[in-house]
RNA sequence: GGAGGAAUGGCCGAGUGGUUUAAGGCGGUGGUCUUGAAAACCAUUGUGCUGGAAACGGCACCGGGGGUUCGAAUCCCUCUUCCUCCGCCA
Protein backbone atom coordinates (compact mmCIF):
# COMPACT_ATOMS: atom_id res chain seq x y z
CA UNK A 1 0.00 0.00 0.00
CA UNK A 2 1.36 3.71 -0.77
CA UNK A 3 0.01 6.66 1.14
CA UNK A 4 -2.66 7.59 -0.34
CA UNK A 5 -1.67 11.32 0.37
CA UNK A 6 1.39 11.06 -2.28
CA UNK A 7 -1.28 9.83 -5.25
CA UNK A 8 -3.41 12.66 -4.37
CA UNK A 9 -0.27 15.00 -4.80
CA UNK A 10 1.56 12.70 -8.13
CA UNK A 11 -0.63 10.65 -9.76
CA UNK A 12 1.65 11.42 -12.90
CA UNK A 13 4.06 9.46 -11.64
CA UNK A 14 2.05 6.99 -10.56
CA UNK A 15 0.56 5.90 -13.61
CA UNK A 16 3.89 6.23 -15.43
CA UNK A 17 4.99 3.49 -12.76
CA UNK A 18 2.12 1.44 -13.25
CA UNK A 19 2.74 1.58 -17.26
CA UNK A 20 6.61 0.53 -16.61
CA UNK A 21 5.76 -1.96 -13.76
CA UNK A 22 3.16 -3.41 -16.50
CA UNK A 23 0.54 -3.27 -13.93
CA UNK A 24 -2.79 -3.56 -15.64
CA UNK A 25 -4.23 -0.11 -15.58
CA UNK A 26 -8.17 -1.40 -15.34
CA UNK A 27 -7.06 -2.92 -11.74
CA UNK A 28 -4.99 0.50 -10.73
CA UNK A 29 -6.87 2.71 -11.89
CA UNK A 30 -5.70 6.44 -10.62
CA UNK A 31 -8.41 8.58 -12.27
CA UNK A 32 -10.92 6.20 -10.85
CA UNK A 33 -9.14 6.16 -7.92
CA UNK A 34 -8.98 9.94 -7.74
CA UNK A 35 -12.45 10.84 -8.59
CA UNK A 36 -13.52 8.48 -5.99
CA UNK A 37 -11.27 9.88 -3.06
CA UNK A 38 -12.57 13.24 -3.46
CA UNK A 39 -15.81 11.90 -3.33
CA UNK A 40 -15.20 9.65 -0.35
CA UNK A 41 -13.57 13.10 1.63
CA UNK A 42 -16.73 15.11 0.74
CA UNK A 43 -19.00 12.36 2.18
CA UNK A 44 -16.43 12.46 5.19
CA UNK A 45 -17.27 15.87 5.69
CA UNK A 46 -20.62 15.38 5.79
CA UNK A 47 -20.78 12.99 7.64
CA UNK A 48 -18.55 14.86 10.36
CA UNK A 49 -20.69 17.82 10.47
CA UNK A 50 -23.57 15.76 11.07
CA UNK A 51 -22.24 13.69 13.77
CA UNK A 52 -21.27 16.90 15.44
CA UNK A 53 -24.88 17.92 15.37
CA UNK A 54 -26.00 14.60 16.77
CA UNK A 55 -24.06 15.11 19.77
CA UNK A 56 -25.40 18.70 20.13
CA UNK A 57 -29.08 17.86 20.29
CA UNK A 58 -27.65 14.08 22.45
CA UNK A 59 -27.08 16.60 24.89
CA UNK A 60 -29.93 18.30 24.49
CA UNK A 61 -31.97 15.14 25.60
CA UNK A 62 -30.39 15.20 28.92
CA UNK A 63 -32.29 18.49 30.01
CA UNK A 64 -35.30 17.65 27.40
CA UNK A 65 -35.92 14.92 25.56
CA UNK A 66 -38.62 15.44 24.15
CA UNK A 67 -37.35 18.40 21.96
CA UNK A 68 -34.74 15.78 21.24
CA UNK A 69 -36.24 13.33 19.83
CA UNK A 70 -37.94 14.56 17.03
CA UNK A 71 -34.76 15.81 15.23
CA UNK A 72 -32.46 13.05 16.25
CA UNK A 73 -34.80 10.71 14.31
CA UNK A 74 -33.89 13.01 11.62
CA UNK A 75 -30.62 13.03 11.77
CA UNK A 76 -30.40 9.75 12.37
CA UNK A 77 -31.62 8.69 8.95
CA UNK A 78 -29.32 11.07 7.29
CA UNK A 79 -26.59 9.44 9.46
CA UNK A 80 -27.39 5.71 7.98
CA UNK A 81 -27.61 6.91 4.34
CA UNK A 82 -24.31 8.66 4.70
CA UNK A 83 -22.57 5.96 6.01
CA UNK A 84 -23.52 3.38 3.85
CA UNK A 85 -22.53 5.71 0.56
CA UNK A 86 -19.25 5.79 2.69
CA UNK A 87 -18.83 1.91 3.28
CA UNK A 88 -19.38 1.36 -0.38
CA UNK A 89 -17.60 3.81 -1.58
CA UNK A 90 -14.47 3.31 0.55
CA UNK A 91 -14.57 -0.63 -0.26
CA UNK A 92 -13.98 0.51 -4.09
CA UNK A 93 -11.77 3.05 -3.30
CA UNK A 94 -9.52 0.25 -1.64
CA UNK A 95 -10.25 -2.19 -4.21
CA UNK A 96 -8.48 -0.02 -6.60
CA UNK A 97 -5.82 1.04 -4.19
CA UNK A 98 -4.56 -2.24 -3.50
CA UNK A 99 -3.27 -2.70 -7.00
CA UNK A 100 -1.18 0.21 -6.61
CA UNK A 101 2.30 -0.67 -7.08
CA UNK A 102 4.60 0.56 -4.83
CA UNK A 103 6.78 3.65 -5.59
CA UNK A 104 10.48 2.67 -7.45
CA UNK A 105 14.19 3.10 -7.27
CA UNK A 106 14.53 5.96 -9.38
CA UNK A 107 17.84 3.97 -9.91
CA UNK A 108 15.34 1.08 -10.85
CA UNK A 109 16.75 0.69 -15.13
CA UNK A 110 13.70 0.51 -16.93
CA UNK A 111 13.13 -2.16 -19.37
CA UNK A 112 10.43 -4.45 -20.95
CA UNK A 113 10.76 -7.83 -19.82
CA UNK A 114 13.68 -9.85 -18.38
CA UNK A 115 15.93 -9.25 -21.10
CA UNK A 116 16.38 -5.49 -20.51
CA UNK A 117 17.75 -6.51 -16.80
CA UNK A 118 21.16 -5.26 -16.02
CA UNK A 119 23.62 -7.02 -14.57
CA UNK A 120 25.48 -6.28 -11.59
CA UNK A 121 28.49 -8.68 -11.32
CA UNK A 122 29.21 -12.07 -11.87
CA UNK A 123 32.01 -14.59 -10.89
CA UNK A 124 33.30 -17.83 -11.74
CA UNK A 125 34.91 -20.11 -9.45
CA UNK A 126 38.97 -20.64 -9.75
CA UNK A 127 38.81 -17.30 -11.97
CA UNK A 128 36.76 -14.06 -9.55
CA UNK A 129 34.38 -11.40 -10.75
CA UNK A 130 34.02 -10.71 -13.83
CA UNK A 131 35.41 -7.72 -15.43
CA UNK A 132 32.66 -5.04 -15.92
CA UNK A 133 33.22 -5.13 -19.33
CA UNK A 134 31.77 -8.54 -19.95
CA UNK A 135 28.41 -7.08 -18.20
CA UNK A 136 25.74 -5.94 -20.01
CA UNK A 137 21.36 -6.56 -20.26
CA UNK A 138 20.05 -10.30 -20.86
CA UNK A 139 22.57 -12.94 -21.25
CA UNK A 140 25.30 -10.74 -21.92
CA UNK A 141 27.50 -12.25 -19.96
CA UNK A 142 26.90 -16.40 -20.35
CA UNK A 143 30.05 -16.33 -23.31
CA UNK A 144 31.95 -15.47 -21.08
CA UNK A 145 30.93 -18.35 -18.50
CA UNK A 146 32.35 -21.99 -18.16
CA UNK A 147 31.24 -24.11 -20.92
CA UNK A 148 31.99 -27.19 -19.65
CA UNK A 149 30.93 -28.62 -15.92
CA UNK A 150 33.43 -26.15 -13.93
CA UNK A 151 34.22 -28.75 -11.57
CA UNK A 152 34.37 -31.56 -14.12
CA UNK A 153 38.16 -32.01 -14.28
CA UNK A 154 40.42 -31.29 -17.38
CA UNK A 155 38.44 -33.90 -19.48
CA UNK A 156 36.02 -32.69 -21.89
CA UNK A 157 32.77 -34.91 -21.82
CA UNK A 158 29.50 -34.73 -22.62
CA UNK A 159 27.24 -33.48 -19.34
CA UNK A 160 24.03 -35.01 -18.36
CA UNK A 161 21.00 -33.04 -17.38
CA UNK A 162 20.75 -32.76 -13.99
CA UNK A 163 17.13 -34.76 -13.80
CA UNK A 164 19.45 -37.47 -15.44
CA UNK A 165 21.94 -36.70 -12.46
CA UNK A 166 19.79 -37.21 -9.89
CA UNK A 167 17.79 -40.02 -10.67
CA UNK A 168 20.89 -41.67 -10.79
CA UNK A 169 22.12 -41.09 -7.71
CA UNK A 170 18.94 -42.39 -6.06
CA UNK A 171 18.34 -39.31 -4.75
CA UNK A 172 15.77 -37.35 -6.75
CA UNK A 173 12.29 -39.63 -7.27
CA UNK A 174 9.54 -37.29 -9.02
CA UNK A 175 7.74 -41.05 -10.75
CA UNK A 176 6.87 -41.88 -7.39
CA UNK A 177 6.65 -38.44 -6.09
CA UNK A 178 4.17 -38.23 -8.97
CA UNK A 179 2.04 -41.18 -8.09
CA UNK A 180 1.47 -39.85 -4.28
CA UNK A 181 0.72 -36.19 -4.87
CA UNK A 182 0.82 -35.69 -8.61
CA UNK A 183 2.95 -33.72 -11.17
CA UNK A 184 5.72 -31.29 -9.85
CA UNK A 185 6.12 -33.65 -6.67
CA UNK A 186 9.08 -35.09 -5.70
CA UNK A 187 10.78 -37.41 -3.01
CA UNK A 188 14.59 -36.64 -2.34
CA UNK A 189 16.36 -39.22 -0.80
CA UNK A 190 20.10 -40.54 0.41
CA UNK A 191 23.31 -38.06 0.01
CA UNK A 192 20.58 -35.97 -2.14
CA UNK A 193 19.01 -35.21 1.23
CA UNK A 194 21.60 -35.13 3.22
CA UNK A 195 23.25 -32.80 0.52
CA UNK A 196 19.90 -30.74 1.48
CA UNK A 197 20.88 -30.29 5.53
CA UNK A 198 24.17 -29.77 4.89
CA UNK A 199 23.34 -26.53 2.54
CA UNK A 200 20.74 -25.93 5.30
CA UNK A 201 23.34 -26.03 8.42
CA UNK A 202 25.99 -24.19 6.15
CA UNK A 203 23.61 -20.97 5.86
CA UNK A 204 22.20 -21.50 9.35
CA UNK A 205 25.17 -21.31 10.98
CA UNK A 206 26.21 -18.60 9.28
CA UNK A 207 23.27 -16.20 9.62
CA UNK A 208 23.58 -17.54 13.36
CA UNK A 209 26.80 -15.93 13.92
CA UNK A 210 25.52 -13.07 11.85
CA UNK A 211 23.00 -12.90 15.00
CA UNK A 212 20.08 -13.12 12.67
CA UNK A 213 17.24 -14.10 14.87
CA UNK A 214 15.51 -17.89 13.67
CA UNK A 215 11.82 -17.93 13.84
CA UNK A 216 9.75 -21.12 13.39
CA UNK A 217 6.11 -19.60 11.46
CA UNK A 218 3.31 -20.85 10.92
CA UNK A 219 2.73 -21.92 7.30
CA UNK A 220 -0.97 -21.76 7.23
CA UNK A 221 -2.37 -17.86 7.07
CA UNK A 222 -4.99 -15.93 6.74
CA UNK A 223 -6.24 -13.20 3.66
CA UNK A 224 -4.46 -10.61 5.75
CA UNK A 225 -1.10 -11.93 5.82
CA UNK A 226 -1.22 -12.52 2.03
CA UNK A 227 -2.48 -9.10 1.47
CA UNK A 228 0.18 -7.77 3.86
CA UNK A 229 2.96 -8.53 2.03
CA UNK A 230 1.19 -8.16 -1.55
CA UNK A 231 0.91 -11.50 -2.29
CA UNK A 232 -2.58 -10.86 -2.49
CA UNK A 233 -4.56 -9.68 -4.59
CA UNK A 234 -1.96 -10.13 -7.61
CA UNK A 235 -0.80 -13.78 -7.25
CA UNK A 236 -3.87 -14.95 -5.67
CA UNK A 237 -3.74 -17.43 -7.76
CA UNK A 238 -0.68 -18.63 -6.76
CA UNK A 239 -1.62 -20.31 -3.54
CA UNK A 240 -2.92 -23.11 -1.99
CA UNK A 241 -6.39 -22.41 -0.31
CA UNK A 242 -7.40 -25.15 2.09
CA UNK A 243 -10.64 -26.91 3.53
CA UNK A 244 -11.68 -25.66 7.20
CA UNK A 245 -14.68 -27.73 7.05
CA UNK A 246 -13.49 -29.56 10.29
CA UNK A 247 -11.88 -26.84 11.92
CA UNK A 248 -13.34 -24.21 14.60
CA UNK A 249 -12.60 -21.49 12.54
CA UNK A 250 -14.54 -21.46 9.54
CA UNK A 251 -11.54 -18.84 8.24
CA UNK A 252 -10.18 -19.72 4.62
CA UNK A 253 -6.66 -20.59 5.16
CA UNK A 254 -3.90 -21.07 2.80
CA UNK A 255 -0.79 -22.45 2.17
CA UNK A 256 2.34 -19.56 2.08
CA UNK A 257 4.55 -19.83 -1.39
CA UNK A 258 7.01 -18.19 0.80
CA UNK A 259 7.70 -17.77 4.90
CA UNK A 260 8.12 -14.04 3.95
CA UNK A 261 4.15 -13.15 4.71
CA UNK A 262 4.00 -15.44 8.29
CA UNK A 263 7.44 -13.86 9.24
CA UNK A 264 6.31 -10.17 8.29
CA UNK A 265 3.00 -11.01 9.83
CA UNK A 266 4.66 -11.38 13.26
CA UNK A 267 5.00 -7.45 13.34
CA UNK A 268 2.02 -7.20 12.16
CA UNK A 269 -0.01 -4.24 14.13
CA UNK A 270 3.08 -3.77 16.05
CA UNK A 271 4.76 -0.66 17.37
CA UNK A 272 8.91 -1.56 17.30
CA UNK A 273 11.03 1.20 19.16
CA UNK A 274 14.07 2.31 17.20
CA UNK A 275 16.22 1.18 18.97
CA UNK A 276 15.25 -2.16 18.65
CA UNK A 277 15.78 -1.72 14.90
CA UNK A 278 16.85 -3.05 12.54
CA UNK A 279 14.78 -6.91 13.15
CA UNK A 280 16.81 -9.24 10.88
CA UNK A 281 15.38 -12.41 10.67
CA UNK A 282 15.54 -15.98 8.91
CA UNK A 283 13.08 -19.00 8.73
CA UNK A 284 13.74 -22.47 6.97
CA UNK A 285 10.33 -23.66 5.84
CA UNK A 286 8.33 -25.64 2.62
CA UNK A 287 7.20 -23.68 0.60
CA UNK A 288 3.57 -24.58 -1.44
CA UNK A 289 3.05 -22.68 -5.29
CA UNK A 290 0.20 -23.36 -7.35
CA UNK A 291 2.55 -22.60 -10.17
CA UNK A 292 -0.66 -21.39 -12.37
CA UNK A 293 -0.10 -20.02 -15.67
CA UNK A 294 3.30 -21.97 -15.86
CA UNK A 295 1.38 -25.27 -16.57
CA UNK A 296 3.94 -26.20 -19.23
CA UNK A 297 7.00 -25.05 -18.28
CA UNK A 298 10.03 -26.84 -16.78
CA UNK A 299 7.57 -29.68 -16.04
CA UNK A 300 10.42 -32.07 -15.88
CA UNK A 301 12.34 -32.66 -12.26
CA UNK A 302 12.37 -30.33 -9.20
CA UNK A 303 12.80 -26.68 -10.81
CA UNK A 304 9.55 -25.62 -10.68
CA UNK A 305 7.58 -27.82 -7.95
CA UNK A 306 4.99 -27.26 -5.86
CA UNK A 307 6.50 -27.53 -2.66
CA UNK A 308 10.07 -26.99 -1.82
CA UNK A 309 11.95 -26.01 0.98
CA UNK A 310 13.68 -22.34 1.15
CA UNK A 311 15.57 -20.21 3.88
CA UNK A 312 14.07 -16.92 3.48
CA UNK A 313 15.58 -13.73 5.28
CA UNK A 314 13.73 -10.73 6.35
CA UNK A 315 14.36 -7.57 7.84
CA UNK A 316 12.44 -4.77 9.56
CA UNK A 317 13.47 -1.42 9.92
CA UNK A 318 14.33 2.41 9.85
CA UNK A 319 13.52 4.19 5.93
CA UNK A 320 17.17 4.95 6.54
CA UNK A 321 18.59 1.53 6.51
CA UNK A 322 16.73 -0.37 3.90
CA UNK A 323 19.45 0.30 1.75
CA UNK A 324 22.17 -1.19 3.72
CA UNK A 325 20.38 -4.23 4.25
CA UNK A 326 19.49 -4.87 0.77
CA UNK A 327 23.14 -4.80 -0.32
CA UNK A 328 23.56 -7.14 3.16
CA UNK A 329 21.69 -9.18 1.85
CA UNK A 330 23.11 -9.24 -1.64
CA UNK A 331 26.16 -9.87 0.35
CA UNK A 332 25.17 -12.94 2.29
CA UNK A 333 23.64 -14.22 -1.10
CA UNK A 334 27.11 -13.96 -2.68
CA UNK A 335 28.95 -15.61 0.43
CA UNK A 336 26.75 -19.03 -0.31
CA UNK A 337 27.63 -18.97 -3.53
CA UNK A 338 31.39 -18.30 -3.26
CA UNK A 339 31.16 -21.06 -0.43
CA UNK A 340 29.47 -23.58 -2.59
CA UNK A 341 31.94 -22.68 -5.52
CA UNK A 342 29.28 -21.92 -7.91
CA UNK A 343 29.03 -19.50 -10.61
CA UNK A 344 26.77 -16.98 -10.88
CA UNK A 345 25.30 -13.56 -11.72
CA UNK A 346 23.48 -10.93 -10.36
CA UNK A 347 21.03 -9.19 -12.07
CA UNK A 348 19.41 -5.58 -11.65
CA UNK A 349 15.61 -6.46 -12.36
CA UNK A 350 14.22 -3.84 -14.76
CA UNK A 351 10.54 -2.50 -14.20
CA UNK A 352 9.43 -4.78 -16.70
CA UNK A 353 10.52 -7.59 -14.56
CA UNK A 354 10.78 -6.57 -10.94
CA UNK A 355 8.20 -8.98 -9.18
CA UNK A 356 5.35 -7.91 -7.09
CA UNK A 357 3.68 -4.65 -6.56
CA UNK A 358 5.28 -4.10 -3.28
CA UNK A 359 9.03 -3.72 -5.00
CA UNK A 360 11.09 -0.99 -4.45
CA UNK A 361 14.19 -2.30 -6.25
CA UNK A 362 14.91 -6.26 -6.37
CA UNK A 363 18.04 -8.28 -8.19
CA UNK A 364 17.92 -11.62 -8.63
CA UNK A 365 21.06 -14.16 -7.81
CA UNK A 366 21.34 -16.63 -11.20
CA UNK A 367 23.13 -19.20 -10.90
CA UNK A 368 25.45 -20.47 -13.76
CA UNK A 369 24.53 -23.97 -14.97
CA UNK A 370 28.26 -24.62 -16.90
CA UNK A 371 26.27 -28.42 -17.77
CA UNK A 372 23.61 -27.18 -19.44
CA UNK A 373 24.86 -23.62 -20.51
CA UNK A 374 22.34 -21.40 -19.12
CA UNK A 375 21.40 -19.32 -16.06
CA UNK A 376 18.64 -20.43 -13.22
CA UNK A 377 17.25 -18.03 -10.38
CA UNK A 378 17.80 -19.09 -7.18
CA UNK A 379 17.47 -16.05 -5.00
CA UNK A 380 15.49 -12.72 -5.31
CA UNK A 381 16.30 -9.60 -2.94
CA UNK A 382 13.78 -7.13 -2.50
CA UNK A 383 13.69 -3.75 -0.83
CA UNK A 384 9.81 -3.60 -0.21
CA UNK A 385 10.50 0.13 1.27
CA UNK A 386 7.25 1.25 3.36
CA UNK A 387 4.67 -0.46 1.18
CA UNK A 388 4.28 -4.10 3.28
CA UNK A 389 4.28 -2.10 7.07
CA UNK A 390 1.31 0.28 5.36
CA UNK A 391 -0.22 -2.87 4.50
CA UNK A 392 0.48 -4.89 7.80
CA UNK A 393 1.03 -1.70 10.04
CA UNK A 394 4.10 -2.30 11.23
CA UNK A 395 5.29 1.16 12.68
CA UNK A 396 8.20 2.27 14.96
CA UNK A 397 8.74 4.88 17.64
CA UNK A 398 11.44 7.13 16.54
CA UNK A 399 13.94 8.60 18.82
CA UNK A 400 12.40 11.68 17.67
CA UNK A 401 9.03 10.36 19.38
CA UNK A 402 6.99 10.54 16.83
CA UNK A 403 5.18 6.74 14.78
CA UNK A 404 6.79 6.08 11.40
CA UNK A 405 5.94 3.08 9.13
CA UNK A 406 9.20 0.68 9.01
CA UNK A 407 10.53 -0.61 5.45
CA UNK A 408 11.14 -3.93 4.81
CA UNK A 409 13.34 -6.27 2.74
CA UNK A 410 13.30 -9.65 2.21
CA UNK A 411 15.46 -12.07 0.30
CA UNK A 412 15.83 -15.94 -0.49
CA UNK A 413 18.69 -17.04 1.18
CA UNK A 414 18.76 -20.49 0.07
CA UNK A 415 16.03 -22.66 -2.59
CA UNK A 416 16.65 -25.71 -1.59
CA UNK A 417 15.58 -27.97 -4.49
CA UNK A 418 17.28 -25.44 -7.24
CA UNK A 419 20.37 -25.39 -5.11
CA UNK A 420 20.81 -29.28 -5.51
CA UNK A 421 20.14 -28.79 -8.98
CA UNK A 422 22.95 -26.36 -9.25
CA UNK A 423 24.94 -28.52 -7.66
CA UNK A 424 24.47 -31.51 -8.93
CA UNK A 425 25.09 -29.93 -13.09
CA UNK A 426 28.41 -28.16 -11.50
CA UNK A 427 30.10 -30.63 -9.91
CA UNK A 428 29.01 -33.44 -12.26
CA UNK A 429 32.18 -35.92 -13.13
CA UNK A 430 32.43 -37.61 -16.56
CA UNK A 431 31.47 -40.89 -14.93
CA UNK A 432 28.27 -39.58 -13.80
CA UNK A 433 29.53 -38.96 -10.13
CA UNK A 434 29.23 -36.05 -8.38
CA UNK A 435 31.68 -33.99 -6.34
CA UNK A 436 30.62 -32.79 -3.12
CA UNK A 437 31.52 -28.88 -2.59
CA UNK A 438 34.86 -28.58 -0.47
CA UNK A 439 33.24 -27.13 1.87
CA UNK A 440 30.38 -29.35 2.48
CA UNK A 441 32.56 -32.68 2.74
CA UNK A 442 33.55 -32.92 6.34
CA UNK A 443 29.50 -32.30 6.77
CA UNK A 444 29.03 -35.03 4.78
CA UNK A 445 31.41 -37.35 5.73
CA UNK A 446 32.26 -37.99 1.60
CA UNK A 447 33.73 -36.26 -1.14
CA UNK A 448 31.53 -37.86 -3.73
CA UNK A 449 28.19 -38.92 -4.50
CA UNK A 450 28.08 -42.05 -6.70
CA UNK A 451 25.23 -43.89 -8.78
CA UNK A 452 23.74 -46.53 -6.65
C1' G B 1 -17.21 -31.92 20.70
C1' G B 2 -19.42 -29.86 25.57
C1' A B 3 -19.67 -26.06 29.87
C1' G B 4 -18.25 -21.41 31.85
C1' G B 5 -15.41 -16.62 32.17
C1' A B 6 -13.03 -12.42 30.08
C1' A B 7 -11.41 -8.24 26.44
C1' U B 8 -11.40 -0.47 28.74
C1' G B 9 -5.63 4.46 26.93
C1' G B 10 1.88 2.72 26.96
C1' C B 11 0.58 -0.62 31.52
C1' C B 12 -2.78 -1.77 35.85
C1' G B 13 -7.69 -0.74 36.77
C1' A B 14 -12.88 1.86 37.91
C1' G B 15 -17.09 2.38 35.22
C1' U B 16 -24.57 -1.49 34.04
C1' G B 17 -28.18 4.53 29.47
C1' G B 18 -27.09 11.37 29.92
C1' U B 19 -21.40 16.41 34.37
C1' U B 20 -17.35 9.83 31.10
C1' U B 21 -15.18 15.89 26.70
C1' A B 22 -13.14 7.51 30.49
C1' A B 23 -12.17 8.06 37.68
C1' G B 24 -7.75 6.52 40.17
C1' G B 25 -2.89 4.52 40.04
C1' C B 26 1.75 3.30 37.43
C1' G B 27 4.88 4.80 33.58
C1' G B 28 6.53 8.88 30.18
C1' U B 29 7.54 14.22 29.27
C1' G B 30 8.30 19.33 31.10
C1' G B 31 8.88 22.29 35.46
C1' U B 32 9.56 23.86 40.90
C1' C B 33 12.98 22.63 44.77
C1' U B 34 18.41 20.80 44.97
C1' U B 35 25.63 21.40 44.31
C1' G B 36 23.64 16.88 41.84
C1' A B 37 20.18 13.05 42.49
C1' A B 38 16.06 10.98 45.04
C1' A B 39 11.59 12.30 47.30
C1' A B 40 7.70 15.72 47.22
C1' C B 41 4.77 19.10 44.59
C1' C B 42 2.77 21.46 39.88
C1' A B 43 1.63 20.87 34.76
C1' U B 44 1.17 17.63 30.73
C1' U B 45 0.04 12.89 28.16
C1' G B 46 -2.82 8.21 22.64
C1' U B 47 -3.97 6.99 17.37
C1' G B 48 -6.21 7.99 12.70
C1' C B 49 -8.96 11.00 9.20
C1' U B 50 -10.06 15.93 7.93
C1' G B 51 -10.21 21.79 7.54
C1' G B 52 -6.48 25.73 7.83
C1' A B 53 -0.54 29.35 5.40
C1' A B 54 -0.51 29.25 10.55
C1' A B 55 -2.81 29.97 15.09
C1' C B 56 -6.36 26.79 16.05
C1' G B 57 -10.55 23.66 14.83
C1' G B 58 -14.08 19.32 13.39
C1' C B 59 -14.91 13.99 13.47
C1' A B 60 -13.84 8.90 14.77
C1' C B 61 -11.74 5.30 18.14
C1' C B 62 -13.42 1.36 25.29
C1' G B 63 -11.54 -6.38 20.83
C1' G B 64 -14.31 -6.27 15.34
C1' G B 65 -19.08 -5.64 12.89
C1' G B 66 -24.31 -4.74 13.22
C1' G B 67 -28.75 -3.23 16.08
C1' U B 68 -32.01 -0.58 19.93
C1' U B 69 -32.18 4.80 21.58
C1' C B 70 -32.87 11.83 21.05
C1' G B 71 -28.30 9.74 23.53
C1' A B 72 -24.32 3.42 24.24
C1' A B 73 -17.85 1.69 27.23
C1' U B 74 -22.73 0.50 29.53
C1' C B 75 -28.60 -2.85 26.62
C1' C B 76 -29.34 -6.63 22.35
C1' C B 77 -27.30 -9.72 18.14
C1' U B 78 -23.02 -11.57 15.88
C1' C B 79 -17.91 -12.50 15.09
C1' U B 80 -12.84 -12.75 16.86
C1' U B 81 -9.19 -13.55 20.50
C1' C B 82 -7.63 -15.20 25.28
C1' C B 83 -8.45 -18.01 29.91
C1' U B 84 -10.67 -22.21 33.02
C1' C B 85 -12.92 -27.08 33.25
C1' C B 86 -14.67 -31.90 30.85
C1' G B 87 -13.73 -35.14 26.56
C1' C B 88 -10.23 -36.63 22.69
C1' C B 89 -5.18 -36.53 21.09
C1' A B 90 1.03 -36.26 19.46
Amino acid sequence: MIDPKQVRSNPDRLKEIIRLRKVDPTNADVDRWLELDTKRRALQTEIDKLNAEKKKIASLGKTDPTAARARGQELREQSRNLESQFTEITTQWTACMEWFPNWIDPEMPEGAGEDDNVEECGWIPGQGYLDPKQLGRANHSAEFMPQTPVHGGKNSFKPMHYTELGERLGGVDTLQGGKVSGSRFAYILGDIAVLQMAIHRLLTDELLNRSYQPIVPPLLVRERSLYGTSQFPEGRDQVYEIKTDNVEEPFPLFLVGSSEPANFSYFMDRTLEEDALPRKVFAATPCFRSEAGSWGKDVKGIKRVHQFDKIELNAVCTPEHSGQIYEEFGQINQWLMQQLELPYRIVDKCTGDAGYLASYRQRDVEVWMSGSREFMEVMTDTNASEYQSRRLNIRYRGTDGNLHYCHTVNDTGCAMGRMLIAILDNYQQEDGSVKVPAVLQSMMRTDVLRPE
